[in-house]
DNA sequence: TATTGTTTCCGTATGTCCTACGGAAACGGG
DNA sequence: CCCGTTTCCGTAGGACATACGGAAACAATA
């Protein structure tokens, strides 16, 4: 449960690891049965497949054909095994894109939308002690090139910098977090809520709740949409806004 | 690991015990030694000291010298047990305000993240299949009162409802998750930080991360401030260019 | 007071998890 | 064939949620 996340354990090693440092060829001793990429490349098939909860050290030594313990000779614990994986998948992001600052910003985050889509465990790796390799680092150049191309000052860029990526990813997060219930759970978000429909009949009151009554007698949540489509929705209404109000405030 | 939640159980349970049905006093049978609320209200003692991580079943009949299995009298599991401590920490916001309709989901967005801050497990909850409580369900009230009274389309705000929730909401969680890992691993976020400092000597490239060098150089990250300061401005900018966003949007 | 029906309490057991420890096995070079 | 080096991995300890079923407490009744 809770937040996933390395941290702990040696900076220095970790960050080795991230940016796969030279190895330095051992000419003696026994050879290695398995390398660091494929336990990542395994660690994220199962994750996955199965959630970040069923990603455990056995189940991906299992996945190798290999002893639980000898994944421990080549990654410090599974919290770095973690940024690994993290740090991997934001690399399959194609940041190379021409057009205005906006048009970068949006390309951004599709990108960054396409990587939770595809890997939903995404949503319980904490971004706020980042794992510091490359596929981070080149989206954070990324996104700092293009708010700095936007006018804003040195300071500004910083401070927008932070609350593009937050949204980015919160957004990312929350889309991908239905579908990651979905999975563990086996019940979709639409048949979660309908299970739930109840509550209006027994619990909701319009003395209590007038807007929400209002709203939904004047049809507004006739989405006619599945509750992924709505979410899609919101997520790039949100943005939009968003990169509207930073724009505004430049004059 | 991963997003802690409930949903799984019988939604009719699960609602009644999260608007308090009275439980029709039984007049015969064993006393209990524990209620419904005194349960919550452990859970919520031991997550707020020690993470969501440490508040098992065990340690919470623990807290109240009881059997661990004797809970599940009172709660179907731990996932609707996380409901209930959500939805009663959400009640904690004091959602009576005046005021022009900004000012109002500024208000709401102040109490939301006040209540990230008092409980940082709440980082945890997932919020895509919320606990449909009185906690939960004010604060809806509340934000569609606000953006009705806006002069938006009522489909205009159910979209933005959406949008602006997952930032109040994201944005609490990123602040706290901070708080959160310092009080599990023990370590600042500055100090974290800090130790990572050798990843500019070492792995960064002045070729590679032009404008990260060149926003170092200008002293924009000369911040001045705690790493805690920098992300609450960023959360108060990332709200006030949203909301200019969706005023900006109305003409 | 003894019995009975009802409700709550909780010990045990199962199958998970991470990882510290230390010995066994494989390998290149002498 | 031996030895230093490196990797492999079995065992063990101390967590976790919760299904099951019997024991214990209580009110009403006899």
């Amino acid at each position: 449960m809770a937040a996933e996340r390395s941290g702990g354990g040696d900076p220095a090693r970790t960050l080795a690891l991230l940016w796969r440092t030279p190895p330095e060829p051992k000419p003696v001793g026994r050879k290695p049965k398995v390398s660091v990429d494929q336990i990542v490349t395994a660690a994220i098939a199962v994750a996955d497949r199965e959630g970040l909860d069923a990603m455990s050290m056995a189940r991906v030594a299992q996945e190798l054909t290999v002893g639980t313990m000898s994944l421990y000779t080549h990654v410090p614990g599974k919290g770095e095994l973690i940024d690994l994986m993290a740090d991997t998948v934001l690399q399959e992001r194609d940041l190379t894109s021409d057009g205005t600052w906006r048009e970068r910003i949006k390309h951004y985050a599709d990108r960054t939308r396409a990587v939770y889509q595809a890997h939903p465990w995404m949503r319980d790796v904490s971004m706020v002690r980042p794992p510091l390799g490359p596929g981070l680092m080149d989206g954070q150049e990324f996104v700092l090139a293009a708010l700095a191309d936007s006018g804003l000052e040195p300071k500004q860029v910083t401070v927008a910098h932070v609350a593009v990526e937050g949204f980015v990813h919160g957004a990312a997060a929350s889309e991908v977090d239905d579908q990651q219930l979905a999975e563990k759970t086996g019940e979709s978000g639409d048949s979660w809520w309908s299970a739930r429909q109840v509550f209006w009949d027994d619990y909701s009151d319009v003395e209590r709740y007038p807007t929400m009554t209002s709203l939904w007698n004047a049809g507004a949540y006739d989405t006619g949409g599945t509750l992924a489509q709505t979410m899609r929705g919101s997520y790039d209404y949100g943005l939009e806004k968003l990169l509207d109000g930073i724009e505004g405030g430049m004059r």
